[in-house]
DNA sequence: AAGTTAATTTAACATTTGATAAGTGTATTT
DNA sequence: AAATACACTTATCAAATGTTAAATTAACTT
């Protein structure tokens, strides 16, 4: 059922009821058990998702160690736009942190309903530059900002990923090592 | 003049004959004097910008001190992303670190365009996820790379930048002290 | 419950980076 | 040329983070 779903789009930007229907046809649902990939490592991203239940993350290997590029809660976007846009294989994977219900749509079929319907290509974009204004924020985040702020700075942000996710995967995410996070927590705040 | 800029425009997407005149119209072209701010700190960002020659970096102050966010090229889109979508003011300014000739648009003006001609909608969607993908490669950088790796990736992919700025601008966009820039400088690579 | 594995913390030491200050060089002005 | 301002480098020490390994705790299996 994408019901939810579909209410969460029309907050984010309005859709005609037979936009809403068409849509509703693209949207599948699956059950994926915890720590399987959603995508894989060399796929090119053709589909997008959104969590109904559960938490993912994307990641990928830089020099041997497990990146964690970012993590996704529920009704966000999930999309390696890098790959998304320049229609190029990813080196990144999508990975469920939980056991995990999940929509996707694909995106062939999203852009073909762009040329008849421009509310689903508005909401899309729209959807998109939000992804991107949290990446420019990300940016400020790891830019000047010390290890113990980025660590605090989630705690507030995303308390709900702290107390999901292993501690490996928050550290490569914060841009330090475990055994640094370890140290940081330990300190009296 | 901005036949140049539309010739640029459509290597990226393709214009209708109406469409690039429609938006030839709206392009100005002006001339800013070096280290002059183009858009200054606490203005909405409702004008794209883009150099026909010169540098320019966006930049912002962060606890006192100031933080180049990212450096610009000609021909490259230069906006304020986070204050554009978000219709807020943004706390980033924009300043010219040559002389430079620039041409603008402004927003309100390419939005209304949008309804019309869809191709050029098309285009600057497809100029705004390039900056997107950008956007997160540099995370990427940001996040687990030294220092030193960083330097030497920025001497690599944008040595022209490198040549033109100061060291305390590009100190501050690798997240790092100039003095520890100096440092990395001083190394034999 | 015992045994096994994985996750997290702690410890010890090395390296990197930050902070501050002093020094050098380079334009520019007078 | 002297004076000034600005950009960059160097030196010194302190703080933060990385590296490696061991110890502890938690989770899972049998």
């Amino acid at each position: 059922m994408s019901n939810q779903l579909l209410a969460h789009f029309k907050q984010i930007s309005s859709l005609t009821a037979s936009s809403e229907a068409a849509l509703a046809l693209l949207i599948q649902t699956h059950s994926i058990p915890k720590n399987q990939d959603l995508q894989q490592i060399g796929q090119t991203c053709k589909t997008l998702y959104f969590l109904k239940k559960g938490l993912a993350r994307i990641y990928y290997f830089q020099d041997g160690n497990d990146v964690t590029e970012g993590f996704y809660l529920p009704f966000c976007l999930i999309a390696r736009a890098e790959s998304l846009f320049a229609g190029m294989p990813s080196k990144k994977a999508i990975q469920v942190l939980e056991d995990a219900e999940v929509w996707s749509i694909a995106t062939s079929d999203l852009f073909s309903l762009y040329e008849t319907h421009r509310d689903i290509e508005r909401l899309f974009t729209r959807m998109f530059e939000q992804a991107y204004v949290q990446t420019i924020q990300r940016i400020e985040n790891l830019q000047f900002h010390t290890a113990e702020e980025r660590y605090r700075l989630l705690t507030q942000d995303q308390p709900d990923v702290l107390r999901k996710a292993p501690l490996k995967f928050i550290a490569s995410y914060l841009g330090i090592t475990q055994v640094s996070l370890s140290r940081i927590r330990a300190k009296k705040s």
